[in-house]
This record gives C-alpha cells, structure tokens and sequence, in this order.
DNA sequence: ACGTTTGAGCCAAACGTTTGGGTCACCACT
DNA sequence: AGTGGTGACCCAAACGTTTGGCTCAAACGT
C-alpha cells in the first residue's frame, strides 16, 4: 500500500539496508524455504524479512522471468469469451493460476484456423510456458502442429486427438438427456448438434443417438441438424426440426443458449415447449433455472474444468506424467421436458 | 512457425550472423524507423532483417520491459467475465490492446472492495503499465486511493468521482425507455434498479425517473428496487413489484438478464410479457432478439466502449488530456412491451 | 593438534534488451 | 590543407534477478 510513489524497491536497496549481499536476500526472500536456511541465519533472515515489508517489496516479474527463462505466463485460447460458457471456464482457469501463482491472459480466436495460430504465435511470442486450448478442433491438424514444436499444451472443454484434455463427459451427457426423453415415451426425436468440427457437440450428439440405437430407435440423419452454439442457431436449427413432416417431440440441443433459440422457434409456431415438445439444453448455464419456461438442462461442471485444465498444464509443465480427465455430467430435469405428452 | 524447437533466437545471434553490433540490430529490428534509419545502411538493414526472419527473431519482452521500465501490460478489472456485458466489454479491450501491441490480463473482483484491492495489488506486482477497472463503485474511495498513488487507469462501463471513463449514456438510456413507455401510455411504471453501488443502474434509473418526472409522473420508491445484475435478481426483483398493490403496467429492468428474469416472474403469476405487462431491458445482449418473446432493450456499444477505454488509458499512459467519453446508446423496441395495453 | 565439516554469507556471471555516448572514415566546403 | 558534417557503426552500462561456486571462521572428531 505504502508505495513511495517513486520506483520499486530492489533487491539491492534491501540488500545494502540490511548490510548483506543481494544474492542473500533473494535467497530469503524468493527462495526455496531450505534454500533461504542455507543462506541466512535465522535472524538475518527475520531483519531482511523486516527491511522487505518496510520497503514494499516485490519482486520484478520480468526480471526474474529473463534469468529463469520462466514467466509464470499462461496463454489461454477461447472462440469467444462473450460464451458464458467459456467465460465460466476460463474463470475456473484463472482462480486456479491465481492459486498458484501464474497470470493468464485470454485471447478469442472465433473459432477459425488462422486467428488460431496467429494468436498462439503472439502468445508464444510474449514467452508463454504453456496454453490452454478451449477451441480445440476435431481435426485437430493444427494441435498435432503446436505438439511437434515441443509447446507445452493442455485442451479444455473440447478434446482432440489424444492430446491431454479436461473435458466434461459429453458422450454420457448425451445418454443422460436420451435416457430421460426415452423416459418420457419419445420416440421422433431432434438433434440440435452444434458445430460440427466441436467434440462437444459431437459426443454429446452421439451418445444421445446410441442410446436412442441401444433403446430400439434410429434417429434419421435428417432430425440431426448442426448449429451455432448461440441462441440465433438454435432458433434457425430448430425451425428445420420443425418444419419436416413428422417434426420431433423433442429435441435436445447441445448448448442451453442453442436451446433458447429453439424454445423461440417453437412459440413462433405456436408449439408450447415442454409440452408440445420438449426441450433440454446442455451447460445448465444460470440462466437456464431462470428462464420463463425453465430450461431441463445437462449440469457441466465449467468452472471445476478449467481449474483442473490448469491444474493438467502445470503437471505438463513439470514433466509429469499427464493424464486427460474427464468429468460427470448430471441431468436437471426442469419444465421445458416436463409436461410433454407421451410422444405419439 | 520454423522454431528450431531449441532456444529462441537473440538480438546477439542475429548480430554474429550478420557480423554487425547488437546495438545495430536492436535499432534496425525494434527502434523507431527513424532510429533504424540512423543505425545502419539500407543495405546492412535488409540484411539484418533477413537474418531475423531466417532465424525466427522474436524479441524477448521480459528483457525490453527489465530495462525499458515499461512492461506493455494491462490490467484489467470486471465484477465477473462470465458476465456477458463485461465478457464483451473486455473482448473489446483486448481487440485494442492487440491492435496496439499490448497485452492484458483479466480479472474478477465479484464487486467486492476486499478482491479490487488484492486484485490490483497483484496486477500492480505484476508491473502493469495501466489498469483499466469496469467494477468502479459510486463512492469511488478505493479509486481516490490508487489515483492517489498515481497508478494510471481509466473506467470502463461505470463511472466514478471524475476519474477518466469511458461509459454509455446510461442517463439518456434511462430517459429512451421512459420516452417509449410514455408514448404506450403507461404511468405506472416499476423500475429493477440493479446494484446501488453501479453507476449503469443508478444513471439508467434517473434518466427514467426524470423523464417521468418531466411528464408529469412521480414514481414513488416503492417501485424501485435493487437488484443483483443477473436473471434470479431481476426475477426476485419483479416479484416484489409485482405484488404490490396497483401492480406495475411496465417494468424497466436496467439489465438485460434482470429482464429475462422478470419475464419468469411474470410468467409464474400468468401474466404475458408485453401484453399484461411491458417489460424492457438495457445493453441488446445477443440474446434479447432470440427469446421466446424478444425483448425490448437498449443497446450499447460494449465492445466499443473496451476499445475505447483501452485507447483512453493509452492517452494518459502517454500523459496526454484524457477526457471521459460517454457512448449513445439506442432503443430496440422488441414485442415483450409492443403489445401491452394502454395502462388504466 | 590437525584435518574436516558446516553454517553463513559473498562473488560474479549470466539472462536479452535499450540507449547515450563515442569513433572513424569520408565527403564537401572554403 | 584544414574544418565541419554526416553516415554508419560500435561500446558499454544499465535494468533486477538467480545460481553455481567460493570463502572463512568456528566447531568438531580423533
């Protein structure tokens, strides 16, 4: 608090207050705690200690960075930060670096190859230690890429390829929301999947269908139709569900802000969602319990996933051995799913 | 993209290469054109730069920041990221800051002065060159305070005191929904207030009540109520409201999702938004075109008003005038207050 | 009594830039 | 022939840390 207003205290100026060499004072005051015992005698390193707080020290970051060729930098890569979901996520990820005393810096990359790898240039350029991909495509030709050049790197909420990944169990997400609309008795059922270069929305699509496949039922590819994951998308995919002949008794849309476009579909056509037919999102965003027709919805746990994506890198990082995670999904049955009748 | 995979190449590689002085280098490669000019002969320029590119030269801002004294880093403070208005708001921070060869870090401070002060003391460790805060409280105490120890920053979003911001006109928002409440003939109107602390929502509010007040119209306080900016305040918020005695026949929620909220609140006592009741929200989020029943709103240039307060903290950095600014804002009258009946 | 250990520090060389001076040759004037 | 300018460089000192090696006295073991 009680910044002189002028520069920062240096490692010297404590150094020559308290009579002792500077390599002695880092050694206190940023070591190891055994290395700050081999450098000082208890009481030396109680005066330093004092002489720190007096002055208002710390440490300068890139000088420390320079010297150690570490900079306690992250780089994380998300399409868009204004997705609640990823926002979520990333504030899972900086909480976690927080904790551990590393900075994160967040960039968009829209979702497209080429701000994809610009941005990871720049990150890579500012002396990152590693990134965090929440933009992960399936292909996943650009992440073999990064992979070749010894970046160190973890995936979030999409996976790809077998690069370390934390992701949520999306294929089980999927069966949760078919176990339960085959609960309901429905049987002509619509997917709004996502974009299709997304695991997401992949998994989450295709565990939903081969539950469908293991409860007797095939699921024609054209009551599978892809989609932004934004609440316009949902409203433009949900209007082709529902304009084919036999249109679907429920549909479950990949994403909770898809599915809000698709509750707005159904009421242009005059369809009351949850009982004409029945929604489920996926996210469980906070929205969702609060919307005017609350939203049955698949609870991911965004904020756990970015705090262990971090935690994942950090293990990365250290050479430890780095296993991808995969975390429960859990159904919230609301009113959107509730009402419908027994399907046809 | 050719990384050796190794180290990183040095202004001193490239120097040895091309068999000129580090110095030369550094001028030709990261001085000003001027400085390069004066450095070394077109011919020695084109050379050196040749070299750079074969070797992949990227500057080590670590090293440039130690001894420039100037880190080219930004702060940045937001009550939440997951919060889409300031997830947007920051996106456009972070266009500007890229377009300016700056980078920034994010983070939340939940609009608790305990977090703004540790949040800040840590972007401060970290050597920020500016801050830029969307989380500024009215009272403005802890901003006196960092003024005081003349940390450059600007505001974003809310203002404060008369510290440099770069805001919406939420005053005359507040009077664009009045107005258009007014031409549907409502005078009984409730206002969800937002936070007491948050400039958006105290302005937005006086500009209502002002142009009710013009017309002729008193809103008593009772129907005026704070609320938390997200959809279980504002539905918390429209309960109250609504059970009063001459219930609302418009509400104006100064934030969109506190909107989407009252839209379930009303909805649970059976009342049809923009019918029974009008109901408009503030900031055109995305989402508000795509509801069930689209929602009347006002739009701000968020991402603009990022850019523009990451511009405006780049002005006082320079020690330039910087001036607040404040962005017009625009009504989008949607069908959740068209249809609604001309009050009694 | 003499070699060995240990505790408590000090020394100095990095890390990769930036930047305020040089230096030195060459040309242009007068 | 001497002076001034200028173009094209080079030198070296910083910026604030970290870290592998020293040193040197006191304590210890036998």
């Amino acid at each position: 608090m009680a910044r002189t207003g002028q520069r920062h205290a240096t490692l010297r100026a404590i150094a020559q207050s308290a009579g002792v060499d500077v390599s002695t004072v880092s050694r206190v005051l940023n070591g190891s705690p055994e290395d700050a015992q081999r450098a000082a005698s208890r009481q030396t390193a109680e005066e330093i200690r004092q002489w720190a707080a007096r002055l208002n020290y710390r440490p300068n970051p890139h000088a420390a960075s320079l010297r150690t060729r570490r900079s306690n930098l992250i780089g994380v890569l998300v399409p868009r930060l204004s997705d609640l979901v990823l926002a979520t996520v990333y504030e899972g990820i900086e909480d976690a670096a927080a904790r551990h005393g590393m900075t994160t810096f967040v960039m968009n990359s829209r979702d497209q190859a080429a701000e994809q790898r610009e941005r990871t240039e720049l990150a890579l350029s500012r002396r990152v230690d590693g990134l965090i991909f929440g933009d992960a495509h399936i292909d996943g030709a650009f992440l073999d890429d990064i992979a070749g050049q010894q970046v160190p790197f973890v995936l979030v909420n999409r996976r790809a390829g077998d690069h370390p990944a934390v992701t949520c169990d999306d294929y089980e997400g999927g069966r949760l929301v078919a176990e339960h609309f085959l609960e309901l008795g429905h049987t002509r059922v619509g997917v709004i999947a996502g974009e299709p270069f997304a695991s997401t929305g992949i998994d989450r699509t295709t565990g939903f269908l081969d539950r469908y496949r293991e409860a007797g039922v095939d699921v024609p590819a054209s009551r599978v139709v892809h989609s932004h994951f934004d609440a316009a998308g949902g409203r433009a995919a949900a209007d082709r569900l529902l304009r084919s002949r036999a249109r679907p008794t429920a549909i479950f849309a990949v994403n909770d802000f898809a599915a809000i476009g698709a509750l707005g579909a159904l009421r242009d056509q005059g369809l009351r969602p949850g009982h004409d037919v029945a929604i489920a999102g996926y996210n469980d965003t906070p929205l969702a319990a609060e919307l005017p027709i609350p939203l049955t919805s698949v609870r991911s746990p965004m904020h756990e996933m970015g705090a262990r994506a971090l935690e994942l890198l950090l293990r990365v990082l250290a050479g430890e051995p780095a296993a991808s995670e995969r975390l429960t999904p859990a159904l919230v049955v609301r009113a959107s799913s509730e009402n419908a009748p027994a399907a046809t």
